[in-house]
DNA sequence: ATCATTATTTGACCTAAGTCAAATTTCTTG
DNA sequence: CAAGAAATTTGACTTAGGTCAAATAATGAT
């Protein structure tokens, strides 16, 4: 999986002149204070974030609970799928957990840049096929891993989340309570 | 969701005869008989099968318990996602629930078309976004509803699943044990 | 139809994780 | 540095769902 990230990468940089100027001309840089949302619920979700520097996350309310869906760092690329793929209302909001940097790119423009440069359109592939054995993977964590399984994994697989996100976070996007996850790590 | 199923098809019906056969060249149609194996696990999952009849399943093992994935009926598109994508070994079986008719397209062969046909390029972006949406759509029911309430779910949205699947199977689909599931029907 | 599988239900008990409440610890910010 | 706020831990108790074992259906092959 990793390795498939290594390969989107690789191809990016093997993007022609012509192909990597035209999606530049479509991209901007800016920058978010720690607690800006990106993106709110019910918004459409027309742009995507490339993060430069900080660190983000993705989450929807619960009967009014946070849920933590994914959190990103720099290189990822934050965006709300299904809002952004079928171009409708968000669940999910996206926000800035320290100040951010990101290189916005709007939908519109590169739906219409993957038009004249097929590059960007296997580009856009590779990274929705990565999307989804990501999320697959997280299911099947889900599906057979218990909760202490899954705090481990994440110890072990993205030690750096550990290091910087409030447990209240990791907890809701392990699926389970502050408590529980407090205890847990008081076990192991 | 289900519109932007409609929106693919859309997209299949409005093909050019061009591209449309280039695609039927590298397509066949096999039968099999009820229990066979598609996809082995630890076989790399070289092809995908559109099911023309009959009803599939894709699972994996977890010590020694099979755990369904996905369900698949006429029109749906099998394939190990995963294994397919990066070409690596699978962790899924896929089986015949009951005799299949199913149209093969082998990856390497459709690989080599979406380069000289650009528009199977996007159709292939459209059902890697479709999967996206549909296992994130799975996660979120896992992240936030009871047992219960993703029968209830299944019911309401797809009762022809209750209505083919033996429960023994449907159970493994919902994450929860035989028992506990047919104690769910027993309540409601 | 009958016997043998296979599928489903029911019972008794167990356990992982949740809930609610209170106590600490750790950050912030004046 | 101190006071307040936020984050984390701990305690007592509840609950959804799991486990193991046995009892009934339901199906299918002869």
């Amino acid at each position: 999986m990793t390795s498939y990230i290594d390969k989107i990468n690789n191809y990016i940089k093997a993007l022609d002149n012509e192909t990597l100027t035209a999606f530049q001309s479509i991209s901007s840089d800016k920058k978010y204070k720690k607690g800006d949302l990106l993106l709110r619920q019910n918004e459409i979700c027309g742009k995507s974030y490339l993060l430069i520097s900080g660190i983000a996350r993705k989450y929807y309310l619960n009967d009014g609970k946070e849920i933590t869906t994914e959190l990103y760092f720099e290189n990822d690329l934050a965006v709300s799928f299904s809002s952004y793929t079928l171009q409708q209302q968000s669940r999910e909001f996206i926000e800035a957990l320290t100040d951010v940097t990101v290189s916005i790119t709007h939908y519109k423009a590169f739906q219409d840049a993957k038009t004249k440069y097929p590059k960007l359109l296997t580009l856009d592939l590779m990274l929705a096929e990565y999307y989804g054995m990501w999320v697959e993977n997280r299911l099947f964590q889900f599906h057979t891993l218990t909760a202490t399984e899954r705090y481990l994994e994440i110890l072990n697989k993205s030690p750096h989340i550990v290091q910087t996100i409030p447990l209240t976070i990791i907890a809701s996007y392990l699926g389970i309570t502050l408590e529980t996850l407090s205890r847990i790590r008081a076990k192991i």
